[in-house]
DNA sequence: ATCATATTGTGTTTATTTGCACTAAAAGGG
DNA sequence: CCCTTTTAGTGCAAATAAACACAATATGAT
């Protein structure tokens, strides 16, 4: 458990997503061949994964929902809320405030940051835009640990420095290149073009 | 090159993101050590996956930057560029309405479609909002391929059924679930909460 | 012209990931 | 109570992916 593989991390999230959505249908049990066909991931791939963490399910029954849930809440350390920070107030920026599907998933955005004078000190949905001046000062005071960062490519190095020098440890980036950080550092890539991309090799022109 | 792997796949639009990038900033060529320290991908790998379609570099030099890019273009077919559709024309949908950087990275998006009454035939950046209940007509007699999916979760299923019936062969969903669609259609998934939950798992409470 | 340096493309090895198939256990029916 | 069915957890084999290391080749300096 002390040296699970990142793939079968990256897996759990949408587990939880699945069975979370299990729950709100009014299911209790389920087994790793139903989750499987839900989520497109071999039955032996789900229990393969989850046996690295602890045994979570009978023989012959399968899985009590809510157990599982609660488990991979716990292995996830999503049972409690993080406070993440949103850096870069553009379109983008303005959408993800604004989106409500954060908090009870396990992440809420505490404060906001830009560095262009006409946005600092307004208003969205009760939250201040700050100066980005004062990022690293207030990351380390609130021990801010995760961040999203919504700046235009341009500037996301230069951003990400700031947030690591203030202590944050994860990056949700939506800038469109990849970056620099320490080896503690980790980044998550969210690039819709990517996926676009991705898919258009498949395509036949 | 007829069944090159999709880990290898999904690695070209971030090389080629990254080979855009020294473009603007004014390099003309590079090696597979210095793209790999960009994308935090080993020089090894780079080379590997390159050749898998062909012979792009020269000993002693490494790679024309222009060149490789016109190469990678070509392999993911996104040298011209692709029709897309946009379904679910909330916050979400509004704010990629109004981003403009898809078209030069190959993407361009034709119509957008809502269920609402209330949008259906408003304008939004010289965008109508057309009825979703056009979709598979419209999409049929386009010959749409690809479609980027911003409906809330519990309609998104029934969306991507349209979408399928609609000819669709490539899906960016945003709805947070994974969909069911037949083997011969693709999609990625664009789940924010997702990304800060792998990232989570590696925090120390 | 020769040598030192840089760097690709690739065969081979190593590591990682997935799938298979079986044992063990639980539940329900007759 | 026993038999059938279901299904988790897991050791092992197969498949896949990544890393290594080296031959081949290009450049530039002396």
């Amino acid at each position: 458990m002390t040296d699970v593989p990142d793939i079968v991390v990256s897996r759990l999230p949408v587990y939880l997503r699945a069975l979370q959505y299990m729950v709100i249908n009014g299911k209790s049990t389920t087994s790793s061949q139903e989750l499987g066909e839900k989520v497109g991931i071999s039955a032996a791939q789900i229990r393969k994964d989850l046996s690295q963490f602890g045994e979570f399910g009978k023989q012959g029954t399968g899985y009590n929902i809510p157990f599982l849930i609660d488990s991979l809440l716990q292995i996830l350390k999503v049972e409690k809320v993080w406070d993440v920070v949103l850096v870069g107030m553009g379109e983008l920026g303005h959408a993800i405030l604004r989106y409500q599907g954060f908090v009870n998933r396990g992440f809420n955005i505490v404060a906001c940051y830009d560095s262009d004078p006409l946005k600092i000190g307004t208003k969205i949905n009760n939250y201040s835009i700050l100066d980005v001046k004062d990022l690293v000062k207030d990351a380390k005071k609130a021990e801010i640990k995760m961040a999203m960062l919504c700046v235009p490519a341009s500037s996301a190095q230069k951003v990400t420095d700031l947030l690591v020098e203030g202590g944050v440890l994860a990056i949700l980036n939506y800038a469109p290149l990849s970056l620099a950080v320490p080896t503690y550092v980790r980044v998550q890539y969210i690039d819709p073009v990517i996926g676009l991309q991705r898919m258009a090799y498949y395509l036949n022109k």
